[in-house]
DNA sequence: TTGGAATGTCAACAAGGCTGACTTAAACTG
DNA sequence: CAGTTTAAGTCAGCCTTGTTGACATTCCAA
């Protein structure tokens, strides 16, 4: 119990008693760890004009080539004013180029250039080499388990885009 | 392999192969998994003039009743003016009570009120009962893997915070 | 008694959320 | 074809929450 948990097992079974203190502490948990996951994104960023909202958008347009600003939308859960201004910035400095849809033209698709995939790799390098370090520390479980609890946290809504995001990639 | 993870087993030690891939998919649960985290306070506070701010200083006050403005200041990492304008709303609304430090005097020693209390319970309910959830969901195992890697994430720095907090608790 | 620490305050600013109103162009639909 | 809906973009204004810099007060400790 030093390590604050308390299981019993009963049937082959592991019970575990949530008490509200080992749910205070995986809150807590959740609050640092976040800060050290954006921690080195951050400090690369802040040496340009850019912020948080601009590493995201970069990620996801990475992450899902010729998305549509809506679709971006709905993946960032942010109001399209909010990610305009981010986008606008963005494509401005050459690192997003948004193209006119063929098939729906009141479409726009969005795709980094050069500039942007290089930015980009170097965020997620950051954010990667912390990821990584923490796994390897941590150990294969631990990571399943981690990512178990992770899925387990989110709306349904989210849940949904994540696995759809996870199936295009591997 | 269809679950994103691949090990494989050498000398009785499970070994995983951290590809980018999967390190992606890592940040991408940390990235849903915290707008799960505090959409349940958030919506909350916004029926209130509060925003995530006030959750977390109320939070950490009623971690620690009595802390000093400095150690909430190392908590919460933030500037003391970006604290001060939250805790001088909490306490003008009189959620919480700055106390003159009996030995220096120099220091406020920070408590909940009644009310500050009320709203605290209100909150940490409502984050409890999604990482309850979570945790149930997924099982013990997971759980205490969920926590080994987000401490392997976390900053030294917060890393002790974390432990010191974690240590005066259970 | 003087230096430094802890706290608080004022001002100004920026990022990044939000709402609401509106335009443009394209696509869909009756 | 006319009217409606949809995708995107824009303008204006607001809020929260972070930042820096400058400065005052209080009080402990050397």
């Amino acid at each position: 119990m030093d390590d604050g948990r308390a299981t019993i097992t009963r049937g082959g079974e592991n019970l575990l008693f949530l008490t509200d203190e080992q749910l205070r502490q995986g809150i807590e948990a959740m609050f640092f760890a976040y800060r050290g996951f954006t921690a080195d994104p951050d400090r690369i960023l802040a040496d340009m004009a850019y912020g948080r909202a601009h590493h995201r958008a970069i990620h996801f347009i990475n992450r899902a080539p010729g998305t549509t600003v809506n679709n971006l939308l709905n993946i960032l859960g942010v109001t399209k004013q909010s990610l305009n201004r981010v986008l606008r910035t963005l494509i401005e400095d050459g690192l997003v180029e948004s193209r006119v849809g063929k098939s729906d033209k009141r479409e726009r698709h969005l795709f980094l250039t050069e500039d942007g995939h290089a930015l980009e790799g170097r965020l997620s390098d950051a954010q990667r080499a912390r990821m990584r370090a923490a796994f390897r520390d941590a150990g294969p479980e631990a990571v399943a388990g981690f990512r178990t609890v992770l899925e387990a946290m989110m709306d349904t809504e989210m849940h949904r885009t994540y696995q759809r995001l996870k199936e295009s990639g591997a």
